[in-house]
DNA sequence: TTCAGGCGTTCACGATCCTGAACATGATGC
DNA sequence: GCATCATGTTCAGGATCGTGAACGCCTGAA
């Protein structure tokens, strides 16, 4: 509950997947004073502070009511605010966690618009994914088996078989996928 | 919820009945400090806002999640934290609310120890006043009258009536009382 | 009245912050 | 290889903060 206040601004820093300029643009500040106080090396003001906050956005409040995770404790929970969205249009989703480098399994939070499509030619990876259909309709193929899935339904299959993704309905299709190992 | 700094802290420091050098002895600074925040004549940085909320003592999540009044809102909630006690030892009171000149109603969270005695010569004063004995017991005299109280037991009198209060038990007595207009 | 003490405010100055520009490193592509 | 881009870090200097000591005001006691 007192970790440093460097600390805590690297931890939502990094868990919105902006760099230090990145924020500093937003905020406008520079580079050396999220750098500067991230390592605990400068007193920010809560002026300062609040600039920078509000680049994320994140209050003062809630910034210090943060519960800092144990150190070198694993990520488990993820508040909705902290799925940040990266794709725009077509396709979107927003990812369980970052640094999939580490990891093994990667969970994704999807949206596709109507008429997306993952490909007429069929993917096919090491691993396994399987999701489940939250809103809307998607066309499935994997291997010979295709389906048309609605909200509740599901889906898991080994990632070399050849597999597409089509929404054929008129609305937006989500979905919540998993596969593993990360792939993207 | 974005009110400044030094709004925030001219309220919690006046809740608790500080002076400005009360609360800057406290928290190790110069009262001038503590002056400069609270006229927003400058900008304190997280530490030294940090420091002086030790005083309080108060974090600083808990300070900027505050809500602050509307502007000449007249305050209605008392969390006990702010129920500062004012007296040590025999007696000790919690006032509910400050600035009593301006009420009609006082209400006081009282902690007698056992012994205590409001003394030999009865009290008299214009007004009414009454209470609930929470735990503990408590002889109460109020003109010819003469009963112990204990537990869920409650008086209420006209002030101008001779009174005395004595704990003649062997522990603490707290009660809640009320006096209406407001003495001490 | 005068004195003492507490109150919040103001001021000059030393300490600290924040900036703008450089630096060092690593990843990516030609 | 080289260039390019993005990242986080470091540095000198102007801007701002925090201190210590004054100030004016008020209240209560002698």
């Amino acid at each position: 509950m007192d970790a440093s206040v460097g600390a805590r601004l690297r931890m939502v820093r990094e868990r919105q997947n902006l760099s230090q300029r990145e924020l500093a643009r937003r905020a406008g500040v520079t580079n050396a004073t999220i750098s500067l106080i991230e390592s605990d090396r400068t007193n920010p003001s809560v002026g300062s502070l609040k600039r920078v906050l509000d680049g994320i956005p994140m209050g003062l409040a809630e910034f210090f009511a943060l519960e800092m995770p144990e150190e070198g404790a694993e990520r488990v929970f993820f508040p909705a605010a902290e799925l940040v969205e990266i794709g725009r249009g077509k396709i979107s989703y927003r990812q369980v966690g970052t640094d999939m480098t580490r990891r093994a399994l990667q969970i994704l939070h999807e949206r596709y618009a109507p008429g997306t499509d993952s490909g007429k030619v069929l993917l096919s990876h090491e691993g396994e994914e399987g999701g489940v259909i939250i809103s809307g309709r998607m066309e499935v193929t994997v291997g010979e088996q295709r389906r048309i899935l609605g909200p509740g339904d599901a889906y898991l299959f080994d990632s070399r078989i050849p597999h597409r993704f089509r929404n054929v309905g008129d609305e937006d299709c989500v979905v919540v996928s998993a596969c593993t190992p990360p792939s993207l």
